[in-house]
RNA sequence: GCACUCGUAGCUCAGUAGGAUAGAGCGCUCCCCUCCUAAGGGAGAGGCCGGGGGUUCGAUUCCCUUCGGGUGCACCA
């Protein structure tokens, strides 16, 4: 049940005004000494042609108090309602189970999430965990509103970089051990070929070369090419497995080969090519630069690729809407290809595509930090060290737990994933080991740390039964503010979707979290008052549920101890 | 040069389809484990919400302008 519209119903009794557009301008209030829900009248001044105070006053005299509104305030040009406090714990604390939070919103309709796609034979380092995570959170926000989703990682499995590898490969396979961790050695050799072709740019067509052989389809090089791909997907895996991260495809660069043929044809047919500077490109409007789809060379593009990829995807998934989770830097070309697609005839599906970008991963100095810098920081690198300190923490606080491995495994894994879904994804990171690692305050660890306490409750607690639950004794400050928090969950979740933006939840699971730690601390939950006990092992129930849930949506697991 | 983006407490950030005294965490100073794990809770110090205009009853939020950081701007992905 939503108060907003039992409101909006009850002045729209009142004043002659569209019930939406009341519910619109009702508010919640700074803080809750000024009631639960405010109706500020400033901006019926005008059509009513009197001062917002009178007009707060009048509706205050008139409005009639029910079972769910208790009383109404007139403070200055605000009406402010006081709800049923017995009401809203009763109703809430009903309405949630295991599956709280989910929707069918989103019942019959698919998106297409396109993220991760790091390029093969390159090392999985930081620079790509922000497109995972964020791309694997929103993964399981559409599905919790009942999408059909499709996870896409578009592998970068062509071109150069995987051609340098394999050039570096044929040189100096002899010199490294292939057998144990076969992707670590061809890592090697990626740098190795970078560093020397900085000294001798002339070994770039060794890797050229490469690349025309995988181009005529030369046996023995695509056997090698596809070797090197099982290796890296085995490496990534490893990572996706960790963080929970789900594909539905794999269908990278390469798959795409065959298919961009279609996208030129259909540009040519609707003459959007243009010749310009020895390019084929398509022109944009508003100052937009050119999209260019035929180099000078005479070779496809990034965007001639994406281009074919959209195709497929319209034809394969019918997608109701398609994101591509990819660093900030490249919001110029997917607006090029987006519109690209529309010229192209697609204006429907064009609409429906969107860019949810995110900032960079900057190092101490401000840098950038990328495989070719070298400053470079492995995920794997990094995970060990967060599993390995809180391991350590382990030892300190709980040395008898019995399976500490695996929950450091959570608590470290879950510290990075939340780290990097706590804020904006707009906004560029820097990295730093000191902020990365702290397990107090906003961070993962505090979640589930505070989730554990809700366990531990639950199983220390003896004679505990939920039926017949005495509601009114849940009405002190704590528990309420706890439970008005609890009735949030569903619209974060819907509103993280809107948005794309995980954020969104992870601080609302603080919000959950600060309020439910402040209950702990002020009452005693397993006490000598039975009923006292049941109603606030339920509240201490209900928080669990939705901490778990919560964090689950982020790819973050929860134990029941550490 | 053009475009996009960010600028809120010492640091990292919430808050912005305009609303009542601007909120957290880290760090700092105190206080709270005879009571379910102190990876916790409480109190305090710390702010002309980058600057300047404008729109409005009301602007951190919208518009213009200016300064500062970042990113992109034709054949890499």
């Amino acid at each position: 049940m939503d108060y907003k519209d039992v409101l909006a119903q009850k002045i729209g009794n009142i004043v002659n005004i569209d019930i939406n557009e009341i519910k619109e301008y009702i508010e919640i209030p700074p803080n809750s000494e000024l009631g639960d829900y405010a109706f500020p009248c400033f901006k019926l001044a005008k059509e009513l042609k009197k001062s917002p105070q009178i007009i707060a006053s009048e509706i205050g005299k008139k409005i009639n108090i029910s079972d769910d509104i208790e009383k109404v305030d007139v403070v200055g040009g605000y009406l402010n309602f006081y709800i049923n406090k017995k009401n809203l714990v009763k109703n809430t604390l009903e309405s949630i189970t295991n599956t709280y939070g989910q929707s069918n919103i989103g019942e019959g309709k698919t998106v297409v999430i396109d993220y991760s796609a790091p390029n093969i034979a390159k090392p999985f380092h930081i620079g790509h965990l922000r497109s995972t995570v964020i791309g694997g959170a929103l993964y399981k926000i559409y599905k919790a509103l009942g999408y059909n989703v499709v996870g896409i990682n578009h592998l970068g499995d062509w071109g150069m970089g995987v051609s340098k590898t394999i050039a570096g490969y044929e040189m100096w396979k002899d010199e490294y051990d292939f057998s144990e961790n076969p992707i670590n050695s061809i890592l090697k050799i990626y740098v190795r070929f970078n560093k020397l072709e900085k000294e001798e740019p002339e070994i770039t067509d060794k890797a050229r070369n490469v690349l025309q052989r995988l181009e005529a389809g030369d046996k023995d090089t695509t056997d090698l090419w596809k070797w090197i791909i099982s290796i890296s997907l085995e490496s990534y895996n490893k990572i996706y497995d960790l963080i929970g991260c789900k594909f539905d495809s794999y269908n990278g660069e390469a798959f795409y080969n065959d298919k961009m043929d279609r996208v030129i044809k259909i540009l040519e047919d609707k003459n959007l090519l243009v010749d310009s500077e020895g390019a084929r490109v398509v022109m944009m409007p508003d100052n937009m630069p050119p999209c260019i789809i035929i180099t000078s060379a005479g070779t496809t593009i990034y965007a001639t690729r994406d281009l074919a990829a959209l195709l497929y995807r319209i034809d394969n998934y019918n997608f109701d809407k398609a994101i591509y989770v990819v660093g900030a830097e490249q919001t110029l070309h997917f607006k090029q290809v987006f519109k690209t697609l529309e010229l192209m005839g697609y204006e429907k599906y064009a609409k429906n595509c969107e860019h949810i970008p995110f900032g960079l991963i900057l190092d101490e100095n401000g840098e950038k930090i990328g495989s070719r810098k070298g400053n470079a920081i492995t995920l794997e690198e990094i995970f060990n060290e967060a599993i390995e300190k809180s391991l350590k923490i382990i030892e300190e606080k709980n040395s008898s737990l019995e399976n500490k491995e695996e929950v450091a495994k959570m608590v470290g894994v879950g510290a990075i994933i939340f780290n990097d879904l706590a804020n904006n994804r707009i906004k560029d990171e820097i990295f730093d080991w000191k902020q990365i690692l702290n397990f107090s305050g906003e961070t993962g660890p505090y979640m589930q740390y505070t989730y554990v306490r809700t366990q531990s409750i639950l199983r220390n607690a003896k004679n505990v039964k939920f039926d017949n639950i005495d509601y009114s004794k849940l009405l002190d400050n704590e528990a309420i503010e706890t439970i008005k928090k609890l009735k949030e969950f569903p619209e974060v979740i819907k509103s993280s979707a809107d948005k794309n933006e995980p954020s969104i939840i992870s601080r609302y699971l603080i919000d959950l979290a600060q309020c439910f730690s402040r209950f702990y601390n002020e009452h005693q939950i397993i006490c000598d008052d039975e009923t006292t006990q049941n109603a606030r092992l339920l509240l201490t129930k209900d928080v669990g549920i939705v901490i778990k849930n919560g964090l689950a949506i982020l790819g973050i697991e929860t134990p029941e101890k550490m």
